[in-house]
DNA sequence: CCAGCAGCCTGAAAGC
DNA sequence: TGCTTTCAGGCTGCTG
């Protein structure tokens, strides 16, 4: 469950040790979803981006610049090592760098995916073609999010889900900015008061998260094998019932559009 | 075009 | 103890 906060994480850890290596080699598992890999061998990296949770690796080579674009899944894992981290069952793709190190993509669930584009060019993939703002820019305002939430009649959590109104918002941040919000997590709606309440929130729920390394709940470690620390500070997630650290009502969980979602029945009342 | 949902995946934990 | 079931859920692509 990377979203991003974690991939902001491993993005900082992975940008200073990848920019200005060339790839010399490269694997993948069987699978469509990891054998874009294979095509950036030749190319050299000349920068390591994020939008929302997609890590956007920029290659220079001799066809034109292109994007290595890496989405994490639930389990991904990506670190800059050496030839032992290929022995692992989960490997599902691999870069062998011209200095000998080995960039390692593991992702036991098989959830992530790797892309090769033309810089720039995600029209073939929906979901970033389609992503909102990211939530730090100035772009993304209370004016923004209440149109953006208007044009749908969708809950809003699976609104945010959608990445559409805003991007590299998960499960769990999600859960956790509208508790933050005090919103109802199957609220349709949003009014300009609230939507002014949810951008605070949603920027507090990430930068907790980016302060504290991540949220390992299960899987997550950042490119260094090392958990994050921001579980610990959930303020809804994972939290059903016990007490509204607000009102100390029984916090409650239930399946909302397929999603596991935590919420308080006070103070997010709908 | 949109809402809703099946399907993809496997390891850990819970249930029997 | 050991087998079975449940759960975790981001995204794609299909259906009505």
């Amino acid at each position: 469950m990377p979203e991003l906060p974690e991939v902001e994480t491993i993005r900082r850890q992975l940008r200073p040790r990848l920019v200005g290596s060339t790839i010399v080699g490269a694997g993948s598992h069987w699978s469509a979803k990891f054998t874009p890999a294979v095509e950036a061998i030749g190319d050299e990296i000349s920068e390591v981006e994020r939008r929302g949770k997609y890590l956007i690796i920029e290659m220079e080579g001799d066809d034109g610049p292109h994007d290595l674009i890496v989405h994490l899944g639930m389990t991904g894992r990506l670190a800059a090592g050496d030839a032992a981290d290929l022995a692992h069952p989960h490997l599902r793709a691999w870069w062998r760098l011209d200095d000998g190190r080995i960039l390692t993509f593991h992702d036991a669930r098989r959830f992530g995916r790797v892309h090769w584009v033309h810089r720039g060019d995600w029209s073939s993939i929906a979901t970033l073609s389609a992503i909102g703002p990211e939530p730090f820019d100035d772009s993304f305002t209370a004016e923004h999010l209440h149109r953006q939430i208007r044009l749908s009649s969708r809950h809003l959590k699976t609104q945010l889900l959608s990445q559409r109104p805003v991007a590299g918002i998960g499960n769990i941040y999600a859960d956790e900015a509208l508790w933050l919000a005090g919103i109802s997590p199957a609220a349709r709606t949003l009014s300009k008061p609230r939507a002014e309440r949810l951008v605070v929130a949603i920027r507090e729920a990430l930068q907790s998260g980016l302060d504290n390394g991540g949220t390992t709940l299960r899987d997550y470690v950042d490119s260094e094998g090392h958990s994050g620390a921001n579980q610990h500070r959930l303020h809804c997630y994972g939290r059903s019932g016990e007490p509204c650290e607000r009102c100390g009502t029984i916090m409650r969980k239930r399946e909302l559009d397929a999603r596991g979602t935590t919420w308080c029945p006070l103070c997010q009342i709908r």
